[in-house]
Formats: structure tokens, C-alpha cells, sequence
DNA sequence: ATGTGCTTCAAACGTATGTTTCAAACAGAC
DNA sequence: GTCTGTTTGAAACATACGTTTGAAGCACAT
């Protein structure tokens, strides 16, 4: 699956096993048997497991925003001048992701999946490291979406920003889980990709949903039961 | 905050904790302590601390799928005979929620994020747990999703459900930590009321979506490099 | 007052965790 | 070969966890 290398065999184990079942669900001699290397090969190479669990985020995360980067600048070059639409801008966003050289058939929903833990498990060291290390495309794609979107509020926006994250993150890091229900009730098979190009549609109509039901004050809008 | 039983303080101090922190980062030292009881007392009264989880969840999640029932009812006379709309049955989930009787002012987004952890956190005894228990409430609202829809194939809704489930459940359950995020931000002050308000008609324009990109082939319309 | 059933309490149990230690093994330079 | 710096190895460390124990406390019927 891998070179021998014991820092490489330590990462790959620990990507595995925290994506299938969190981190502290996930203990360090967990790791290191599946690697076959001893316990204290982790603190000798990472320090720590906090610093182990930034060191797998890094390496995957580090390569996949520098593709981004690349794509949006080509995608803001095919615009000149013009901001990018919605549309374009999230399937610039899925594309980099799906077309990520991956270690393995399973690297796409492990790399889902651990987004979605980043996001999910309130592990503040984790939030903090992704912050300070890739604020840039991260903030990068919020200007995109904030110009692909003007008619909206801030705070509309905002909120239906963090709705696509959820939808995205939770659907791709149980993708596996959901592929198979799906082929045991309908029979039908799906890739990735298919779900990605199902997801975008979805998420552009429901960025640009124009709620009707939203005005002055929320409260009025609930139905008095 | 509540009557000073020792089984409702010991409840109370897990829902606050568990909603905070997650199952597994919180102890049952946590717990006893929070609720100035002795640690015996929770495998006492409970039998494990599985057990415990499970009781959290019963405590809100029995009334509510009642609560729920009863909405569902009440919607199905309104419509006699007609299948109620999406935004009706959406509206009549988040009613239902909101609307549910709490211990404090707190008690929604405890709620909410409670949801989110069952569904995030692949703790296999609560799947299986909440399956059993509720799963009558839950294929109901799946009927109702796929009557308000029948324009859709049956695998784009299963996936379009996904995605929906996905964007409330991450959204609701990181709910505190993205308001804390939009007041330093804006400066706007939000109520879980009203990130459901912005919420369902999100969810109802997504689901309704009509993806002129999807057809065929889906690799088609992924744009080729 | 006495006994009974339920509840609390402090203490301990066994196990698992992340981390450290220090000697052994190894690789490459001289 | 011998030295040097790096990596591995088995074992132990301290701590935290969920759970169990058995005595003490309590309320209440007899």
C-alpha cells in the first residue's frame, strides 16, 4: 500500500483508522500494530498524538490546496475580470477534490471523511492547526462564493455556506455507508463522482433559493400551532 | 435548574456534557462531578455508561417523536387525502423541534447538537439504539418526503435525503460554535429558531432542484481539465 | 425500637491510554 | 573496524477510565 518507511506507515494506518473511527476513538498502539512498528515509533517521529493527527491532515491537505489554488487562478483567468459563478466556482471545488492523486481506491472517502471529523469532533488543537495553515484557500473560496452570490445577505449567506459544508462534509465521509444501503435497496451502484454530480446541483439551488418565507422577523414565519 | 433527584441531575449533567465535548470525551468523573453525585451513582441508577447515553436520548427523543406523531397527524387531516408539500412536512419537522418543551433556554441547541453527535459519532450502540426504538416516526417522514417528490427518480431523492440530513445535522449539531463565528464576524446575534427558518427553505429549493447537468452519463459534465 | 429495601459513599479494581526510558540495532563516514 | 548519530525495541511509567465492592446512611412500615 506503501513505501516501508516507518513515518509513512504510521500515517497511513492512522489516516485509516481515525477516518473509520475518530480520534480518540482511535489509540496509538491501534496505529502501530496496524502499521506493524513499534508504539514508541509515533512520539519519536511526531511527538505527540495531536501532533500525529496534524501531521495526517497536513499531508493531504497540503497538495489538495495547492491544486486548488491552481484551479481557481484558471478559473478566474477564463473569467477575466467577470467573477466566476456559482456554479463554476463549486465545481472547481469538487473536481480538485475528486481528481486528488489518492494513495488507494478508498482515498476520496477518507479524505472526506476526515474533513468531516476536523469539522465534527470538537478537537480545539485540530481547528486551530487547519485555521492557521490554510486560512488562504479557504478564505479564497468564501470571496469566490461571496461575488458568485451577491444578492444575498451576509448572514444569509453565511448560514447557507455553513448548510453546503454540512451536506458536502457528512455525505462524502459516510459515502461508503451510504453507497451500500443504496445498493442493497435499489440495487443501483454509485461512484464518488455521481455523488458529487448529484451534490452540486443541490447545493446551487439551495444557495440561490430566494426564501420567500425570510423577512422582517423570523418568528412570524413559524406557523402558531 | 431541575429538581435536585439523583437521576435528573445526573441526566442533566450528561445531555449538557455530552453536547459539549462528545460520548467519548466525557467521563463519567465529568459527569458525577457536574452534577454533585457520587460517581457510583451513575452504573447504580443506569447500569453503564452506555446505558447512560442511551437514557439522554430517550429523555428528549420520546417526547418529540410523539410531539412529532401527533404534527403528523394534524398535517395529514389538514391535506385529507393529498400528500402534504415538501415545505409543509419540512416545516412541520422543525416546528416540532422547535417547538418541543425545554428544561432551559439552552435546551434546543443541546437538542440539535445531541442529533448531530448520534448521527456524526459512529458510536454503533446508539445507531442501533435509536433505530429500534424510533424508527416508526422516522420511516413516516421518509413516506411524506417521497410524496411531496415524486417527480424525483427514487436514487436522485435517496441522495438529495442525504444531503439533507448531512446539512442539518452538521449545522445543528456545531450550532453554538457557528453563531459564536457569525457574532464576531457581524456582529449578529442568531436563535436556533431562526437557522431553522433559514434552514428549510435551503433544503426545500435543493431537493427541488431540476439538474439539467445530470443525465446520461454523469463523467460528461464534469468539465474536463 | 427494629428490621427492610433502597440509596449513597469512599475506596479499590482491572484495564487502557499517551508518554518516557534506555539499551540494542542499524547505517554511513572515516 | 570503529566511531557517531539516528532509529528501533521491549518494558515501564503515570494517569485516567468504567466498573465493582461492601459498608454506611436513610426512610418507612411493622
Amino acid at each position: 500500500m506503501a513505501q516501508s518507511d516507518t513515518v509513512d506507515r504510521i500515517l497511513d494506518a492512522a489516516e485509516e483508522l481515525f477516518a473509520e473511527r475518530g480520534f480518540s476513538e482511535t489509540s496509538l498502539r491501534m496505529i502501530t500494530s496496524k502499521a506493524k512498528v513499534n508504539l514508541a515509533a509515533v512520539n519519536y517521529h511526531f511527538g505527540s498524538k495531536n501532533a500525529l493527527i496534524h501531521a495526517v491532515f497536513g499531508r493531504f491537505l497540503t497538495p489538495f490546496s495547492a491544486t486548488l489554488e491552481k484551479a481557481f487562478d484558471e478559473l478566474e483567468l477564463r473569467c477575466d475580470g467577470k467573477p466566476p459563478t456559482l456554479n463554476q466556482t463549486l465545481w472547481v471545488l469538487t473536481e480538485s477534490a475528486v481528481r486528488m492523486p489518492q494513495r488507494n481506491e478508498k482515498g476520496i472517502s477518507i479524505f472526506m471523511r476526515l474533513l468531516g471529523l476536523a469539522y465534527t469532533q470538537s478537537q480545539g488543537h485540530l481547528r486551530k492547526f487547519l485555521e492557521q495553515e490554510y486560512s488562504e484557500p479557504f478564505s479564497r473560496f468564501m470571496r469566490l462564493l461571496k461575488e458568485a452570490t451577491p444578492q444575498l445577505s451576509a448572514v444569509d449567506r453565511y448560514w447557507r455556506i455553513q448548510f453546503m459544508l454540512g451536506a458536502t462534509a457528512f455525505t462524502m465521509s459516510s459515502s461508503d455507508a451510504l453507497q451500500d444501503i443504496l445498493r442493497n435497496k435499489l440495487g443501483v451502484d454509485t461512484t464518488v463522482q455521481e455523488i458529487a454530480a448529484r451534490l452540486v446541483p443541490f447545493l446551487a439551488a439551495g444557495m440561490q433559493a430566494q426564501d420567500t418565507l425570510l423577512t422582517p422577523r423570523v418568528e412570524n414565519k413559524i406557523p402558531v400551532a
